[in-house]
DNA sequence: GGCTCATTTTTTGTATTCAAAATACATTTG
DNA sequence: CAAATGTATTTTGAATACAAAAAATGAGCC
């Protein structure tokens, strides 16, 4: 609506300040429940406080940070049913994403999804959990694009990035990780059929599903270090 | 989580600000597409820049204001594209609501929930305008708690603000009007029930209608006065 | 040795100052 | 008179300064 966008323009400090932050939460450089000291920040990105406090208000807003009143920040750390009740938010999210992209997916759309869906299928069979991961994710992504709801786009993202800072690597186990493709290739059906309804239905079952596998890694992962933050990408597929 | 929260703890600025400027969106006060003055607001509150800018910043995380580099920060105008992307949000996740509030509900929760629906029955008789409404809010606030999720619940809000803003008093038109509580009658029912799939369909029909309602309204307001701010709560039921 | 309480230090919250960009205005020129 | 350009004013962006609260330190005491 407004125009510009078309200049050069420099982003402001910050929201490049915001950006850089999310990535430092996302990549756990600051760990969940981890301190944001304003002092060191400031010194660390090389700017004042001012900007460095704006971009803080704007990732509590986002849920990405808790303010806790004249005592700083911290990263947020999602308690187990935080957990359960984000994957709840969230399947419904992709649930409404799939029903929509359903009726309003275009042929060009869904054979980029089918490439990517196959691209995926190789990187399973080759058991690349990395090229998985980031596969799965184009994947999520393009059918939130094929919805063709920025609004819908906008909130899943704030709700998935208060995820990522979990950073988990779900479909270790053989099993869960079959049972998730086969949920893959169900939704590219349902998705080439154009059934909202069973494409809503797999989602949804997708991220329960999900959400079990999370689950059960941070349990894991805190009972074997209570304390410290938790590990990351531990052991392999299979 | 955290501890504190009972104590007074007078709230800190720029929360105060935040939660005045929001006041002021959803009230009209600050129309959509009007400036936010920092040098104004600042005398009409009596604070300084910094909390302001920081409230500003919070807000426009919140989707409730754009920021416009170098050119301050306006109240989000939504376009009726914006309009019908963000109640087929809320139709999810009203529906998600009531998917969980059949579910979860408790005896006492779903009780309170048809207390309110015969005042609001009470309310539509009468042909009370605004006790209808405040007490659909409320109905709809019943169900989002029965869902027992408090990132359902912020989601939901956080959506639900933007669309404040527009400050519409729907079901006006008798006809409309008459639907919508038969809406409420079967939503009432369904949750009775116990009826996850029932509550969703009748809720996100629910919100449909309502969509529709709001952007005919909308569309009328604008050619009435296409460059004034919205005409508010102009004529009454039937 | 451990505890309490006062003092210092650090950290956060707010106000003010300085700088840069945008806007408004006036002057010049064709 | 209109368009364009240069100047002044306003407004925003960022840094610094100041105040208040919280945390850390340490001396005195039991």
């Amino acid at each position: 609506m407004v125009a510009e966008s078309l200049s050069i323009s420099r982003p402001v400090l910050h929201e490049q300040v915001a950006q850089r932050l999310r990535q430092m939460l996302v990549e756990g450089l600051i760990p969940p429940g981890g301190k944001l000291n304003e002092r060191t920040l400031c010194e660390e990105l090389h700017i004042s406080r001012t900007p460095l406090r704006e971009a803080i208000k704007m990732l509590a807003a986002e849920g990405l940070v808790e303010l806790l009143p004249n005592r700083g920040s911290v990263a947020v750390q999602l308690s187990e049913a935080d957990v359960h009740h984000t994957f709840e938010v969230m399947a419904g999210l992709e649930g409404l994403s799939g029903e929509l992209a359903a009726q309003r997916v275009t042929e060009a759309e869904l054979n980029e999804i089918k490439a990517l869906h196959y691209e995926m299928m190789a990187a399973y069979t080759r058991r690349d959990l990395s090229a998985y991961y980031q596969l799965n994710a184009a994947i999520h992504r393009s059918f939130n694009a094929a919805a063709k709801n920025p609004v819908l786009t906008a909130t899943y993202n704030q709700v998935n990035a208060r995820l990522q800072a979990l950073r988990f690597r779900s479909n270790q186990d053989g099993d869960k990780w079959q049972r998730a493709v086969e949920e893959h290739i169900a939704m590219v059906q349902a998705l080439e059929a154009r059934d909202a309804v069973a494409l809503r239905q797999v989602l949804m079952q997708h991220l329960d599903n999900k959400r079990t596998v999370v689950i059960e890694q941070l349990r894991g992962a805190r009972n074997d270090s209570p304390h410290a933050t938790l590990p990351l990408t531990k052991g392999h597929a299979e």
